[in-house]
DNA sequence: TGGGAATGCGTGTAAGCACTTGCATTCGGG
DNA sequence: CCCGAATGCAAGTGCTTACACGCATTCCCA
């Protein structure tokens, strides 16, 4: 042969853990966009680089893959610092906390929607993927609670954290029918205006 | 023969367009539970106590069916007699519109979830789904647009009807977040409350 | 009373999908 | 330099599923 074409190398490129990860973040992608039932193997793999069987010989089925994924990208801590940011004044508290569960929950959506859907099919991907705002929700209770002990708020905290956070979740749900795709860190100011100090004009 | 057997008659015991609807609310039950592509046109035979062939003979295809079905049950005549109850009297209209937000959404929950998950294949489906609650939202807005006029509120009315509308949808869709599975009426009182004066104590 | 519409029933088909298997290839580490 | 782990590759298996077709049966209506 006059020419050798140089092919990209069958076996090694990267290391398994690599591979490992590469394919899990497609799976997210994929999956992301078209639920459990509406993401093949093959099209995984596809994105993911990689040949389809590496995937079964990695995760031995494609159940076991979807666990692995949520494992990785529903990381329960990302979500457990938020609420150690906490300095005395609810106001500035509140739109630190809900801008930062504003991103994590965007960056979940997906997944939580997802779950959401599915939830009468499988309720371990339920459990799981609702771990991360569960936790949120109960730091945010304790929080509150503080609050009410104190005086500086009244009624039921436990509620009041379902309302605020509510407001939050249903904004990133819903984005499609707000104007804007991308989830705007200064609704959370109006968010917690209004959660505090109401809509009527005093 | 010495038995006669008396089965059940195979042709008609019912007209076409009752087939077609036992057909189309057994498909919206199975369609609530599993999704799209989760419902099988087997599954929905059977609960509809019909034979698979009718299916197709009657709506053509399985998308056929679901086109047909969202039609039926997404009825957004079902939203805009909502706003028409106003009095004028800001904190009953809105627990009387609340209450009636939170029964309409409850109903849809399963399609309004399942719409969310597959938005992104299937935008017909979205826009179908979430013109209900969008015509509510329109009203609200309006509705709120007068009593910001009138100075009893301030702010954005816009914002405001989402965020009032958010915590309803977003108590009906984290239903299993909460400590109970029903809708609770009386919830929206609460979130009247917090919406009107703000959880913040005089 | 007879014909046509609606349906049941069973069988069949083609496609899609998760998952397997056997073999060839490549690369890094001892 | 060579062995073994990691991967590519191709073909295949078995299952599910949407959808088609032909024929038998029943009922309503003209």
């Amino acid at each position: 042969m006059l020419l050798k074409i140089e092919e990209a190398a069958h076996a090694r490129t990267s290391s398994p853990d690599e591979t490992r990860l590469r394919i899990m973040t497609a799976a997210h992608e994929i999956f992301s966009r078209a639920g459990t039932r509406g993401t093949t193997t093959r099209e995984i793999a596809e994105v993911a680089g990689v040949n389809e069987a590496t995937i079964f010989r990695h995760f031995g089925s494609k159940t076991g893959l979807l666990d692995a994924m949520r494992e990785h990208f529903c990381a329960v801590e990302q979500f457990k610092a938020i609420i150690n940011e906490a300095t005395g004044d609810i106001e500035r508290d509140l739109k630190t906390m809900g801008r930062l569960m504003l991103e994590r929950i965007s960056e979940n959506r997906e997944m939580i929607v997802i779950s959401m859907a599915e939830e009468a099919r499988d309720a371990v991907t339920f459990d799981t993927t609702w771990r991360g705002p569960n936790e949120i929700l109960n730091r945010l209770t304790e929080y509150l609670a503080e609050h009410v002990s104190a005086g500086t708020l009244g009624g039921n905290p436990r509620v009041h954290a379902r309302c605020f956070m509510g407001m939050i979740v249903s904004y990133v749900i819903q984005r499609k029918l707000w104007e804007s795709y991308d989830p705007d860190p200064a609704i959370v100011d109006y968010f917690v205006t209004i959660f505090l100090n109401g809509a009527r004009s005093k």
